[in-house]
DNA sequence: TGCTATTATCATGTGAATATGATAAACTCG
DNA sequence: CGAGTTTATCATATTCACATGATAATAGCA
């Protein structure tokens, strides 16, 4: 049960650079050691997270990783998506034919519980999960670098959408 | 996410012997016929349940797999058991330090979503999923086995375990 | 007793998730 | 431009859930 090792490997991760990201990108052996994840592991599940948007990289020296967005924007689901499919599974036994119209035997019982987790997934943002403290400096971080007038770099995020 | 493959053959194999069988054994052929389920996965994993004191099995002709208790007392969770540790996993984020003593950044607001899925599986029996008609039968038929004066025969139960 | 039906068990195979190590690509800065 | 730093990617290994096929053990019965 649950979600896959992957999943929490990218949440933990996702959060770790709120928290200790700002404005100076944090790289993967950083990041890797602080969550007591495997290096190469770790920057492929990033780099996911960076075309899913959820993160921007950029290699190079100075480079790393940083949010892509607010941490309140960020959503578990959101960072899960590229690793688990939350949506697709919502049948407690598997049957197939079991929707709307032939319902398997536990339907209707386990939609209210499956109903909550979606909304636990959809609702719950990295913000949430930040120190309170934390959150301030994310802010103020990632004002900065929209700052117009900032020199632009080719990073890689949801837009940058290489095959 | 979600519970294992396994798992829900359980339920569904539990679940079927409990419609459709009766004073009977249930061959693994039938079953695994019915639900569409390899024969022999299906047989070591109707074995565990056996030991388990959820289903009781028998060798030989006129053998087959009959419910070890009634349906009412049958929950999810004593089927998922021998498969799935549903209990094990209660931290969202998969941090060893997270208990009691230091929380991981999700844990109050996860541990709400995963009380509502310890109590559905403690809750929830066979007999909840089973049509409203067969259950009848089912007493029935557990009452005729259970009379006295029939013959003994050896069994695999929880009671009959053999390493 | 021996034949047959049935579960129990063993040995092995397969595929996906997880992990590792090496190399390529891109960026910074002297 | 060239050296150094960092992510990106490729090739491969490991592990585990799931599955298959063959054989052993047990029970009923002629």
């Amino acid at each position: 049960m649950w979600i896959s090792g992957t999943t929490q490997y990218a949440i933990r991760a996702v959060l770790y650079v709120a928290e200790y990201g700002g404005a100076v990108p944090l790289h993967v052996d950083n990041i890797s050691h602080a969550l007591g994840v495997p290096r190469n592991y770790l920057s492929k599940t990033l780099h996911s997270l960076a075309r899913a948007g959820v993160l921007r990289s950029e290699r190079g020296p100075r480079g790393g990783f940083q949010l892509a967005e607010l941490p309140e924007r960020l959503t578990l689901a959101r960072v899960a998506a590229p690793f688990d499919d939350l949506a697709q599974r919502h049948c407690l036994l598997r049957q197939q034919t079991c929707g709307a119209r032939t319902a398997c035997p536990a339907h209707v019982r386990w939609e209210a519980i499956s109903a909550s987790l979606t909304e636990f997934f959809g609702k719950t943002t990295i913000a949430d999960l930040m120190r309170p403290d934390s959150a301030a400096r994310v802010q103020a971080a990632l004002a900065s670098r929209a700052r117009p007038g900032a020199r632009r770099k080719r990073t890689t995020t949801a837009a940058t959408r290489r095959k």
